[in-house]
DNA sequence: TTAGTGATATCC
DNA sequence: GATATCACTAAA
């Protein structure tokens, strides 16, 4: 077992996405540790995408997308929901791996809600740090693409990319 | 199908 | 200052 560290996020996040498939995600906050298998993920990718929060230039909110990979971006949707993103690629090149999915909690904000995971967690590092890391068990597995969900907003041609990856079941 | 909820961005 | 929008979920 082995932790992942700066290297695995520094590379596009079209890479990063599906190999963080079947990977655990530990938290530990409140003095209580969770521990999950990412089952889905999800790409944003780019000022050029026009899904991604990031493409519209730089604000106080999508500052942390263009900062450095392995770095958490922690989202408040509808005003009840913290979705947990991971920021991959290189510096100024806005680009970050949503976290929609984990076994037993499917659902982007399931899985904050499950893990304890908030705001607060914003700007953290997911690199070295003792309340939220990312394990390499060493399994391998298939996974699909599918379309991203919940930007309708967003041109038709970014709509229709296949930047969400799931695990296949089984193996 | 819709209510619930609040930060953020954008427009005065 | 105000208002519109939103990478969602649970309940009906």
């Amino acid at each position: 077992m082995t932790v992942l560290g700066e290297d695995f996020f520094h590379r596009d996040a079209l890479d990063v996405a599906p190999q963080l498939l079947g990977k655990m995600l530990v938290t530990n906050i409140g003095g209580e540790e969770k521990r999950v298998r990412i089952t889905e993920t999800e790409v944003y990718r780019g000022v050029e995408d026009t899904a991604c929060h990031a493409h519209k230039g730089r604000t106080r909110r999508t500052e942390l997308l263009f900062g450095e990979s392995g770095i958490i971006y922690v989202y408040l949707c509808y005003g009840m929901h913290w979705l947990m993103n991971i920021i991959t690629g290189e510096k100024d090149q806005p680009q970050g791996v949503l976290i929609r999915a984990a076994q037993g909690y499917e659902g982007p904000a399931r899985l904050t809600k499950y893990l304890g995971v908030t705001g607060e967690l914003n700007g953290a590092s997911i690199v070295g740090n003792p309340i939220v890391r990312i394990e390499d068990d060493g399994g391998q597995y298939r996974y699909i693409c599918k379309k991203r969900v919940g930007i309708g907003y967003a041109d038709k041609a970014d709509r229709d990319r296949l930047w969400r990856f799931c695990l296949c079941d089984g193996k």
